[in-house]
DNA sequence: ATTGTATTACGATTATATTCGTAAGCAATC
DNA sequence: GATTGCTTACGAATATAATCGTAATACAAT
């Protein structure tokens, strides 16, 4: 049976953090979240609680501070939301994403350049 | 003062079918979401009612059957997500959601030049 | 050993989201 | 004018998420 993978926005933040670090404590965790939102330590800790108990991160418990380590790879997330939100916001249409992102966020020459590589590459290979 | 647009999950379905069709009546919406989700009639209708309290969409009460408009331009939903996404999920990186949603999401050829049109025209600005 | 500090565990509260049953209104049809 | 069918309104129950206080525990420093 496959595990489902749907993480509250809190705990996506806390994923994100974890992707970044590979690894890392509850208070690690913490004091970067607490650069965006005021929140206590023990949130952050039962939030990762959570986590563990639905399987979203493994922890290794041999030392009294626990080191938390995210389960699921980034990519399937990245598949997972890239997915829904073709759907739900841009009527199915990947191309339409591709430009809002790139049409709003900049990208730097040297990226543009190698987007553009990768679609020729895809268009060759059709 | 700026409202704010946090859409829960069930609220942005419904915006979704709702931009698709620009105007909607609850049953409209209804028969389309059912075609996924095993709800009934009146959870829709309070949705529905919901996010007309919020100011996510208005409404035209002339006739007793109600018609439902959304409030905010899909464009600033997009917008929004994307740029979350981005950061969570893409480290900042705009061209790497980019060459993930190229890579897992069919483009047509009509599409890809199109993007590289754009991206020419980007680099060219620069 | 005692104290101090940081940690985890856990329960409880509060907030938010989702679900649906029931009642009431209205219009068409019997 | 009763019945049927569709509508909205609304309250209430249920489910889920987020918050934090308190206590127990480990360990290091005194």
């Amino acid at each position: 049976m496959n595990k489902s993978f749907k993480p509250t926005e809190s705990e996506l933040d806390i994923l994100s953090i974890l992707w970044e670090k590979q690894r890392a404590t509850v208070r690690e965790v913490h004091e970067i979240i607490q650069q965006t939102k005021e929140v206590g330590y023990t949130t952050t800790l039962k939030l990762m609680q959570i986590m563990h108990e639905k399987g979203l991160v493994t922890r290794d418990e041999t030392s009294k501070t626990h080191i938390y380590i995210p389960y699921f790879e980034k990519g399937k997330a990245q598949e997972q939301y890239v997915s829904k939100m073709i759907k739900t916001l841009f009527s199915g249409s990947t191309s339409q994403l591709v430009m809002q992102a790139l049409g709003h966020h900049k990208a730097s020459p040297s990226d543009l350049i190698e987007i553009k590589k990768m679609i020729e590459s895809l268009e060759k290979r059709k």
